[in-house]
DNA sequence: TATGAATGAGTCTTCATTCAT
DNA sequence: TATGAATGAAGACTCATTCAT
């Protein structure tokens, strides 16, 4: 377990993955992805991590929780991992490159399902909890969108920043449905033509 | 109502928006797109129409078949409609913006609920009727290969074309979720973005 | 088709088997038998006699109509032609026979079909129109009480004569299970072996 | 309660009659038996014991597991409750005797309800179902078969025993429409009579 | 916290019946 | 008479949620 990992837990921001309810999200996430949000019962749920249906209101006070919570926890780490990387990356060039292989790592590495329900589950959210997502979703987006700017100001992209981003976030997240993290192709090999579509080599 | 469409009516390849069936199609569409197929009720539907939700029944076998029916339509008709444009134009740098071109407009203009859902709402179709429709899709895809492999040749676009493909292909679906037709920026100019990252221009 | 039939057709009392409703009649039968009434839809049938399930409505006035027409037709000729058989018996032994003969033809005969709808469906059939069948049954069972009772005056059988009847009637009904017409054992052997049960051969 | 009954709770092989499931079980075999199966409603199930129609789901899977739990219950039984009588039996038209007790007491006592839902409902079940309650049967016919063998060796019978077995069995059947144990003939006395059609009293 | 029986609103689907053409 | 689209009531079944134990 990261440290970051670790300071999360200890914040309540996420939850321990071997409780209960870290166990439970973790199946919410896998089975939300896979077989989306509606399709997917609290029985199923329950079933997953050995405890009965009714047991699960003592852990979320309803099935919308849950995928909120699923879709909280990733939506911080993302954040809080993406700052980390962003202040480790010397060059603006870095930093871009910092941004795709940080989303890339999230819908590829272990945090993967839940990733996946953040975006493709949006419209099962209830409209208040989204808004709730969407806030803390703003100072992510913020640092794509800083980011870019200062690219473009250097020259390294012609598109537009924020429509760049749009573009670069729909390549990344499409990823998805193609690309298979131990097939032939490594991350970084990805993350590097990501980037070639961004910025011009020189 | 276009010559294209015309004669795929009188195939039966897609419905008459003006019949029933065809109008219960398109609310399908919209419907199915907006709040997601699982959570859309025949009894919306049909309110939708006009009709009680028993004589849904009357047009489709069931629900599921009517997610195949939007579905089918547009994979017909994107397909159809790349065959077209892909004759038309003359250098294979043309050959590639057809193919950005073709797929945005699709996605944004009349039959873009069909096309959102074709993509989002894909798990929700049963394991026998997604097997109906990736048949019909493999042709489409083809003919994206085809041209990707050609400009590859001609040294046009940098990275592997299968990659570029559906690295392409998720920022342009991804538009779905930003870009407003409407809005400041035409479609045109969305095109050529998107033809900026696969292409470099000299 | 015997003469009885062709007086029968006449009188209005069944159906031509050749007209659309003697089609439907038969079809119904057959259907009612095998599904059970509740099971078979009025789509079924239309479906076996090539019309659509609207049209049905034009011979009968609802499903209820058709069990009845099926039942009724039966219940008639099952009586007009027992009154023949016992008029050609001339011992009382002989109209037994005649009895346990008539019923077994009716079963495993070409009435088969509306024979057993008429004994198993007879729940289906609604309380008003139940009782305009059991008012023609009655003529039918007063001609079985009526030969059991002289069978008794004469010392043919030892149990008592309505107690007889109906274990006779169960136990020739109940044939519909498990005899084969076309099997080893003909009908005519059958209807022995049943009279063997009511009457000692000395 | 009677000491098979209760050996038949402890195994499993009924329901305690005053559980909600045992209770549920009763429900269905009256309405089953008085309306058909397709006529009744798991909603008139549910308001005979009590409960809302979803909360039945909680005890079966589905209406068809009703109807073959009714079933079941009374073919395990009667099959264990005529070996017993079998065993009690010394001679062989004693054994004869205990067939035909056995099959009239089942269908007049207090398991009637579910006895005649065994077989007047029987195309109703599902064929997988069927088959498993088949598989059940048989024993019990053998148990039929191998007693008239015996009294047709010891030419206590002159009918081929196993068309025998079918007319007795299609005569206590048939009771069940006309005979009343609360009326003026007592239920042995039916026995008698129906013993009497098998064998000739010397 | 966990259980599991019960709830009750809601879902898809069926089907006899109607009726304008 | 036949059609076939539409009706609308009713059916089986699902499932998030509650709550006494």
């Amino acid at each position: 377990m990261g440290v970051l990992l670790r300071r999360l837990i200890d914040e309540g921001c996420v939850s321990d993955p071997e409780s209960p309810k870290g166990r439970l999200l973790a199946a919410a996430a896998r089975q939300f992805r896979q077989k989306g949000f509606s399709r997917t019962t609290v029985r199923d749920l329950a079933a997953e991590v050995g405890i009965l249906s009714g047991s699960i209101f003592h852990h979320f006070k309803n099935k919308d929780e849950i995928l909120f919570a699923v879709m909280n926890e990733v939506v911080i780490a993302m954040e809080e991992r993406l700052q980390v990387r962003l202040s480790a990356a010397t060059s603006t060039r870095d930093k871009v490159r910092a941004l795709i292989e940080n989303e890339l790592q999230f819908i590829h590495g272990p945090t993967g399902d839940a990733t996946a329900v953040l975006i493709y589950e949006w419209r099962a959210l209830s409209e208040p909890l989204q808004q709730k997502i969407l806030e803390r979703r703003r100072a992510y987006f913020k640092l794509w969108h800083d980011t870019l700017i200062k690219a473009e100001e250097e020259a390294l992209i012609t598109v537009e920043p924020d429509c760049l981003r749009q573009l670069l976030h729909g390549a990344i997240v499409w990823s998805i449905h193609w690309y298979q993290p131990q097939g032939p192709m490594p991350l970084e090999s990805l993350v590097d033509q990501v980037l070639s579509l961004a910025i011009k080599s020189e």
